[in-house]
DNA sequence: AATATCAAGTCCGAAAACGGCGAGCAGACC
DNA sequence: GGTCTGCTCGCCGTTTTCGGACTTGATATT
């Protein structure tokens, strides 16, 4: 059996549960929203493994880093995988709607089962769900609850970390 | 009383466990999974009655031979032994559902029974319960364990012996 | 002891429920 | 007329539910 290591990291989100296995990340979720209690932390803590994250993170919060580079793997269906993947195409600081991602892996009218699959995305912020709205504009939802992902949006269509969520 | 035999066998899954009795085999069992311990070893151990089976599993096992020649019989209940020699239908290579087994043997509403059945199955690999997985496709179960499973109908299905599998 | 009855467990599978959707349409309201 | 809101309805992958058939082992009943 493979260890799994797991860590907390501040955040101006709050502290953000980090989850290693097998040589890369397996899972980043947010204090707040669906998914806090699901990452139930193991005894396992070796912090080294994640001080490369770390400083990523750190970074990116601050609006000096525009994206990602560690190993992760987030594990899944066939369809979420995909789905999963072609979040990658979405450059920072743009949005696309979910029928337009649907569209982008080949299946036009999956919109809705993207949308599922956009909320068992298990590493947060790296795999960018939060860049995903509604066709018509609003949020509509968000595993690290709504506050979370318009934070996120703003501080990657500004550049400059915005105050943060009251909530 | 009639002499029980038991010997084992090495195999790319493990040492096989071989039961032979009344002139047939009657047992052979996979070291992993639930079954393992089931099949203890008595004292008994004459190797010549197992020196064909022997040779028929090695030219299995390098996908050299594709189907069994030898005595055998399992013992079970009459819906058991039906469920267990309809499973000699399935051709090498081939999968079928449980659904599909049980409609085979006129009883169509049974395919549940029919997964109970093919775990109580004592002569794994020659009575070819590995060849029967879920309608939607996944494995379901193995007695002998899933990755076990997935090698031995790999196997099958290319004809060349894959890698040992991890565990 | 030999049955009878019951409950629980299984290598299932079809149907229903459930989402981080989106287009279409009817009203409501400047 | 615009346009904004709030339905309704079809969409699609995943998860849950539920019914079904057979054994086995545990409890009752003669």
């Amino acid at each position: 059996m493979k260890p799994i290591y797991h860590t907390d990291h501040d955040s101006p989100l709050g502290p953000l549960r980090l989850e290693y296995s097998e040589g890369r990340l397996t899972g980043l979720w947010l204090p707040t929203g669906i998914h806090a209690q699901t990452a139930a932390a193991s005894g396992l803590r070796d912090d080294r493994v994640f001080d490369e994250i770390r400083r990523q993170l750190d970074a990116y919060f601050l609006g000096r880093r525009r994206r990602f580079d560690v190993p992760l793997r987030g594990v899944g269906t066939v369809f979420q995988e995909t789905v999963w993947a072609a979040l990658a195409a979405i450059p920072y600081g743009d949005t696309w709607s979910y029928g337009q991602l649907a569209a982008h892996i080949g299946r036009p009218t999956t919109s809705r089962a993207v949308g599922a699959a956009n909320g068992q995305n298990p590493i947060s912020i790296l795999v960018p769900c939060h860049r995903v709205i509604g066709a018509n504009g609003t949020l509509t939802g968000y595993g690290g609850g709504l506050p979370a992902k318009r934070w996120l949006l703003e501080l990657e269509r500004t550049g400059i970390p915005p105050e943060p969520p009251a909530q």
